[in-house]
DNA sequence: ATATTTATGTATTGATCAATACAAAAACAA
DNA sequence: TTGTTTTTGTATTGATCAATACATAAATAT
């Protein structure tokens, strides 16, 4: 389908990444389309050519970190063992990911636009629902723990879960703030060490 | 030294509470000036002469929900009786604030400006600034807990104090997602649920 | 070869931004 | 009264924003 006519002169997918990484060092509005395209090597008509628009490109860019930086963190918690390991290595894992020497500190989904009412609602609408999603992601992990006996059936999994997504929230604003990964270990250590006390049978 | 001159028309105190509501609500950058005189009820001359300008405007609109706002929060950490007391109260105090019919939910400190390299460096600076110092305080607390004998000498203050202050930062993200204040009040609980484990001399 | 199709670079669009110029208005001082 | 000082409302400034118009370039199709 692509055949015909001129042949794109970048790489589409390095452009993407680019255009991630600015998106998630600026936020949505903060990262203007200049800086879009000088971060990307190309002009903004190629950019609306190949992406459609400033919040079309930033939802590609979102579903990339997704897939790549938020992948490690959040893919493992169905195929490990135990909700506990589930739970200690989104922590442990949220932890060294946010504080790279190579990569911007702290969640995109996060802080990428934290206004609810922002200049952009669809683009805040939509960096709420997947926060959501990860926190349900989190709530049916526990769940499957009581059915597999690991956990005692009378489990709060909807406050343990909001518990462990709001240290993990606030791990991206330590990060922002400088934290350095050791802290951001010991914040991982402090939040497990309630993990017996919550789990509990009462 | 105000009385020479045309008297200003507006209450300038009022007028600063509305800014404050409207950067609260919408963060610094979101924030248009059309927004905020609309708010105030003044036209931009007046505001200009008032206040300097936006950033200036910000700066005192900080200050006041310092003072109001999060004074609430922040002011018993001294007087409380037990360090115990003074983390609970945060979280506890945070969970209700954030989650008021008639204010905007989370914390204009974390929420107004996230983005490390914002559009206005200094504003984003002075915020994490105060956000640090919110975290000292809590360390300095917990230090004076060991002096007074509440604590274990060999206590980790500042992994204790980074841990509430990282789950007091994310209260902010789910408050601005809708969680309830039953919800936030059940994330104090769990937080506090680490209490013992964390005090513990080892 | 010529026509068709798509991408690129330059330049520009209207909208919106924060911040002001300016003159009329409203107070006090003499 | 006549000056002086400060605020107010209207209108506007230059800068920046996201998004495009347009002509040219570079490929395939016939």
């Amino acid at each position: 389908m692509a055949t015909r006519g001129r042949p794109r002169g970048f790489d589409r997918e390095a452009a993407l990444t680019r255009a991630m990484e600015v998106f998630w060092e600026r936020g949505f509005d903060n990262a203007s389309l200049g800086e879009l395209t000088r971060a990307m090597g190309i002009n903004s008509p190629s950019l609306y050519a190949a992406f459609g628009s400033k919040e079309a490109l930033f939802q590609e860019a979102m579903a990339l970190y997704v897939k790549t930086a938020g992948g490690g963190i959040w893919d493992p918690v169905d195929s490990l063992a135990t909700a506990r390991d589930a739970i200690a290595h989104i922590l442990y894992a949220t932890a060294r990911a946010f504080t790279c020497h190579d990569r911007s500190r702290g969640c995109m989904i996060v802080l990428a636009s934290p206004q609810a009412q922002g200049s952009n609602p669809s683009i805040s609408d939509e960096l709420e629902q997947h926060r959501r999603g990860n926190r349900n992601c989190l709530e049916q992990r526990l769940r499957r723990a009581i059915d597999e006996g690991e956990l005692p059936s009378d489990t709060d999994c909807h406050a343990i879960a909001t518990f462990y997504s709001t240290v993990q929230h606030g791990m991206s604003i330590q990060a922002r703030d400088g934290a350095s990964r050791e802290e951001l270990l010991s914040v991982a250590d402090c939040a497990m060490s309630a993990w017996d006390n919550l789990t509990r049978a009462s």
